[in-house]
DNA sequence: AATGACGGATTGTCGGACAATCCGACGTGA
DNA sequence: TCACGTCGGATTGTCCGACAATCCGTCATT
């Protein structure tokens, strides 16, 4: 029966998820830290959770220890863990970490594949016309972190892009009642296109500027949003 | 009783390390890995590991979740948990990885703080003194470690440093039975010399580049110490 | 030689248990 | 009134034992 040995396995595209239940008690709580469900500051509390979501207090145990050391949930020891609060140094802290990520992504932008160039094309369209038909608030920032995802990507590392991820995570936490991204929407997709237009041209230090001058100001507008002082 | 109510609290420089089971095993099973006693590749069994410590299973499993998210230990479901071997691929990218924050901090070295340029100094002193002093191979790679740090060090910001750590100790399991180190220690010292003399002339970018080229040599020996193929 | 069945080993998840720790309220004494 | 000691409840940290699910290697079967 075995048709055609050819070169290359037959078998492609054939992936099955293993969800362990620790994953989707996982899932299921970033979700809720997400969309806002459950506010910074209140407490994770296991026997709770445990009868609230059916599992054991195990389980729950080693989910809170995932979102703990994501950063989305702080442990006191002894007393618990708690949803993280960020102080305007965290913010300023995360923001700035992201833009060394994205900026050493921009700067490979000739170095980088076709395809991760690619990608932060198609992320832009994604985002303009998520705009244009003004979507939910949940599509809308979605697609505006996959554009800065994708600047990550074009480092074409793994480990840098699983970084930005891990700060995203931290940040989304603040966003949840924000939704200031969408009033400034335009502005946004006109300071993204002009930054894949500098790049476009090749003028690699120019887009690199551009870059940091937008996430500095992204920086301030969270810090508003967020109802925080500025840091110095 | 309370003498001069002061300004700043009269106490300084209190801490009490709350040390749980948890983070003893874990701190315990790291030592091990790096210092070779147990060679990449090993499963690491909870019953077995749970008797050997004479903990519970259930404190083990804690521990290797950790181990696992530094990346030092990778879990296959179902399977258990692994040393994590390197791959080629995976020695590029952390090396990578770590260039951009270190490149990231060096670029910052006008902006940062004193004590932070001073760090960069100390550590390179140390390391110097420690190669003189004809140190042990732990303490050698403690220094040699503590300076590359000491560059992240620069942008100051607590997270890119513990993204740096990480990497580092993903790596460290590579180092562990190579010495290669201590051979070209005496280049390793005039490397480093020569990047700092950049720096304090000022010439960011000279520096940047130096490292850059450091960190590339320091992929290959290490490709090379582990006995890999080199990637393209 | 490929397929299928079996058994052992190990993980994933559960439930319960208990000491240690922490927090807040309460009471006591100066 | 304020500082201090005590007590009780709540919660975590750690342990134990148990069991189904899964995986691996082996062996028998075709």
């Amino acid at each position: 029966m075995a048709a055609e040995p050819g070169r290359s396995s037959p078998f492609a595209g054939l992936s099955l998820e293993h969800s362990s239940t620790v994953d989707r008690v996982a899932d299921e709580l970033r979700r809720a830290l997400f969309d806002g469900d459950i506010e910074p500051g209140t407490p994770l509390r296991e026997v709770a959770l445990a009868d609230a979501m059916g599992v054991s207090r195990s389980t729950i145990r080693e989910a809170l220890a995932t979102l703990v050391n994501e950063g989305v949930a702080t442990r006191a020891p002894n007393r618990g863990v708690y949803v993280t609060e960020l102080s305007p140094g965290d913010v300023r802290d995360v923001c700035r970490s992201r833009a060394v990520l994205e900026v050493a992504g921009v700067r490979r932008w000739r170095a980088a594949g076709e395809e991760s160039r690619e990608a932060v094309r198609r992320a832009l369209v994604d985002f303009t016309v998520a705009v244009q038909s003004d979507a939910g608030r949940a599509e809308l920032t979605a697609a505006h972190l996959a554009i800065h995802r994708s600047f990550v990507g074009l480092t074409e590392s793994p480990r840098l892009i699983a970084l930005a991820d891990a700060l995203t995570a931290e940040v989304r936490l603040g966003l949840a009642k924000v939704d200031r991204i969408r009033r400034n929407s335009a502005d946004q997709v006109a300071s993204h296109r002009a930054l894949l237009n500098l790049l476009e041209r090749d003028d690699v230090e120019g887009a690199a500027a551009e870059l940091e001058h937008h996430l500095e100001h992204a920086e301030d507008s969270m810090l508003d949003a967020l109802h925080l002082p500025h840091a110095p």
